[in-house]
DNA sequence: AAGTGGTCTAGACCACCGA
DNA sequence: CGGTGGTCTAGACCACTTA
């Protein structure tokens, strides 16, 4: 073959792999049918087989196809999803203190979950935890940013030597059991501060403010630590950037 | 070559990819400087230039790495960054109302962005805006959810014919400009429900509640709209779930 | 002009699957 | 067994960057 190519056009495997989107598309190929086989594309184009496979390899990193050996390319998808994310590459940036912070910790007990609590930490009433009580700090000033219950299983007690500092709970955990914190559920919602937080934070009690819950959960759902967090107005902002991409997260 | 590979050993150009990691991590290549190119490499390892580039891609697509035709290959980083990443397959998502809800229009006016508007907007002052002010009802209830200003371009005025019932505006922004939305980012905290919001959202002057701006923004950062909405407590709850995925999301 | 990565060919052998 | 996708070779020309 070798034919010159336009200036300016798009490369073969490209072509191709636009094509068999289109042929996907319009339903030539249905979904969870197979695509011919590669030696069938390669002739049908006209060109070699690994360019039909770089062609295919962009439709399975779009999610659209997906290959098996022995068996074929089998179609998974009409449309690339698109969707938008959000990404975090350290979950210290869930909490976006971007300046330096000091955590305080105020008092720590044992404790057994009764009904409201085991609501809270959606476990069963009944269930030992150990509750530490924190506050954090920017380090130059002294209004705190916000007041935290942490609670953790009973077996990560050890942590409250280390709590001091601007470390993070959850760094902690994954340094000492070994466990690591595999998902993150978030909860936010506007709330008064309660009088007890609201000493702590300096303003009256019942001011407007945010309530943060946050769940971790470490393999199989397994639920690690949760924390309660009260933000007063005005002394914290969460903020989050959702970009679209295309499923295969390609630049 | 040709050399026969033991039964059960990994591919070469894996084998290949797995000693650039080892190098890149033991700084023999520094985050920064340029990985060997393409024919020196495929010589070192005694393999064709096919099977070092299968390997480099593999480094690319862990985000080690990065290509420049005419330059070459960059190493990015020390090791392949986990990340905790959120995804959305629909904006709407973002709101997450599960339950069917209502969009009321109060009221509409063109204005010009003074300077605390265009301090909210991000904008210049003087910038024309449209402003429509919405509450968003539950299909059942009474008590509105929340309280909304939305501004757009004044190039999508037109949207207000359409604002009626539950559709969301960065669809309407989608549908007619033609611009897609790439972009949105939130802001989230703690505040008092102003007066005037307040009172349609039927709670009292600076009760407690959230209030949430987003900027939607399409191709090069344009900023194409931005929604300020004001949330009273315990009607409703921003839900995000963080999971660890490993960069490059292969399964 | 020289060197880089990007694309492409025409072969080959292999591991895996279903009949 | 024949056919699938997976790996690999030994070439080739091209587009792009730097000098």
């Amino acid at each position: 073959m070798s034919e010159s190519i336009p200036a300016g056009a798009a490369p073969r495997y490209q072509q191709i792999a636009e094509a068999l989107i289109r042929d996907i598309e319009r339903s030539r190929y249905a979904v969870g049918a197979l695509l011919p086989p590669e030696p069938a594309l390669s002739q049908h184009y006209g060109v070699s087989r690994h360019t039909v496979r770089e062609a295919i390899r962009r439709l399975a990193d779009m999610g659209l196809v997906s290959r098996q050996q022995g068996i074929g390319t089998r179609v998974k998808a009409k449309s690339a999803a698109q969707r938008y994310v959000a990404g975090l590459s350290d979950l210290a940036e869930l909490m976006q203190y971007t300046q330096r912070t000091t955590l305080k910790l105020i008092g720590e007990r044992r404790l057994q979950a009764d009904a409201a609590l085991a609501s809270l930490l959606r476990c069963r009433a009944g269930q030992p935890w150990i509750e530490f009580e924190t506050c954090r700090y920017p380090a130059a000033g002294r209004e705190p940013i916000s007041h935290t219950r942490i609670y953790v299983l009973p077996e990560y007690e050890g942590i409250r030597d280390e709590l001091k500092g601007s470390v993070w709970v959850y760094g902690l955990i994954e340094k000492r059991g070994g466990e690591k914190i595999v998902e993150v559920q978030q909860e936010i919602g506007g709330a008064a501060i309660p009088a007890h937080a609201a000493r702590l934070l300096q303003v009256k009690p019942r001011s407007p403010g945010m309530m943060v819950t946050r769940y971790y959960l470490g393999r199989r759902e397994r639920l690690l630590s949760v924390s309660v967090n009260y933000y007063p107005e005005n002394r914290f902002k969460l903020s989050t950037r959702w970009r679209l991409e295309w499923d295969g997260a390609k630049a």
